[in-house]
DNA sequence: TCGCATGAGTTAGACCCTATAACTTCAGGG
DNA sequence: CCCTGAAGTTATAGGGTCTAACTCATGCGA
């Protein structure tokens, strides 16, 4: 690796905001990102309330750094598991473990947006990342078209997928993968299956040996 | 109807506590369950700050009528188009019509959860019934045994379900279908479609159909 | 090596919010 | 008809975001 050319200035810069971070993951895996607390932050690492404003310009901010490392670490773990061979279901899986190592992480990505808060292209770009990973897995198992509907309707509305040659009936099955996986999740996630008494896991299992067409 | 034997003071409360809410509502709709001012209502109402304290003990107190009452109005939703006769494509139709209405209205109930909060007893109740209506609709269509592992599990798991003479795969379907509508509802309310340019309609009817085995 | 520009941190404070306390006012019900 | 209690008020404590104005020290260019 290159020696780095940035000073200690930058170097210690990019320290803290590491840190802030740091301590920004623990307050929101206990309580959410509504009550998450600069001052809080800044308490914790010893400074005083305005000082963060140096490192991050508003709480906005912060937490839109956050949920670019968490689409970052989902694009990560998904491309790990594909380029170590992970079909489909691995991929579904990949994807459940994700999430349920950090409920909140994921919850950020995927649960209630703040109305008028608009994501960063490069969040985007990451997104069309993750997407592509899984429309690949697709391709590899060289999906039939359906003669559905959607397919067709896909077909002239491809402009996220990047890639013009891929099949639409690929596509209909990556978005279908992302409903089945966000359905189970989603009501996993936010407890609406804590007192029912059934294992969440076999559930996920069943869609996705469906997905497949087992 | 009988007569109203409350006094003028109860009747005044009430009409006051409806108006809160009315108002909470229109809040949410625009800015979000995060950013809902029990101060702003208050003043809207021509009244300030505190007075609202007479009405709602708390802001989670205002919160949970709201929450109450959405799960009333799907509850409500659904009842009536099962008794006009919806089956189950009716009935998740009315689902993402009744989340459509009111995108915030859905979010307070399937978005991110307050870690900590736990909802009261009766909205589990009502939560219940909605359930209750989606298996009826599932047993009136006689679904078939799958065999499937969840089958199995489920039929060892049906506290949730009231009635212990319901097949396991019903509960089964029935699980699928929320699962199923949330995964499309719960990414296309979140805003994750929007830059993609097809339709969320057409998508919700395929995965409907794949539901119905069509 | 020296000096200073710049960045890191401070306190003060404006402005938002929730919530409580102590008070006044008024009207419904015994 | 009176008086109790409900409805509303202001004051205040305490928490939050964020700006302004300031001090201090350090790393960089000359």
């Amino acid at each position: 690796m290159g020696a780095d050319v940035t000073g200690p200035r930058e170097r210690y810069r990019a320290q803290v905001r590491a840190e802030i971070k740091q301590r920004a993951w623990e307050q929101l895996a206990t309580t959410g990102v509504s009550a998450l607390s600069l001052k809080a932050i800044a308490e914790q690492l010893g400074m005083s309330g305005p000082a963060l404003y140096r490192y991050f310009a508003s709480r906005d901010e912060l937490i839109t750094a956050l949920i670019r490392d968490a689409y970052r670490s989902l694009a990560d773990a998904l491309r790990t598991a594909a380029d170590a061979g992970a079909d489909v279901a691995g991929l579904a899986h990949t994807v459940r473990a994700w999430a349920l190592d950090d409920p909140q992480r994921y919850l950020l990505i995927w649960g209630t947006p703040v109305p008028g808060y608009h994501a960063p292209d490069d969040t985007t770009a990451i997104s069309a990342e993750i997407m592509a990973t899984v429309v690949d897995a697709y391709r590899r198992r060289d999906v039939q078209p359906s003669g559905r509907r959607i397919e067709a309707h896909l077909d002239d509305h491809r402009g996220w997928a990047g890639d013009p040659t891929v099949p639409a009936a690929a596509l209909r099955q990556a978005l279908a993968f992302w409903t089945r996986v966000h359905g189970v999740l989603s009501l996993e996630l936010a407890g609406h299956f804590a007192d029912m008494g059934f294992d969440p896991a076999l559930l996920f299992d069943d869609e996705i040996d469906d997905l497949l067409g087992r």
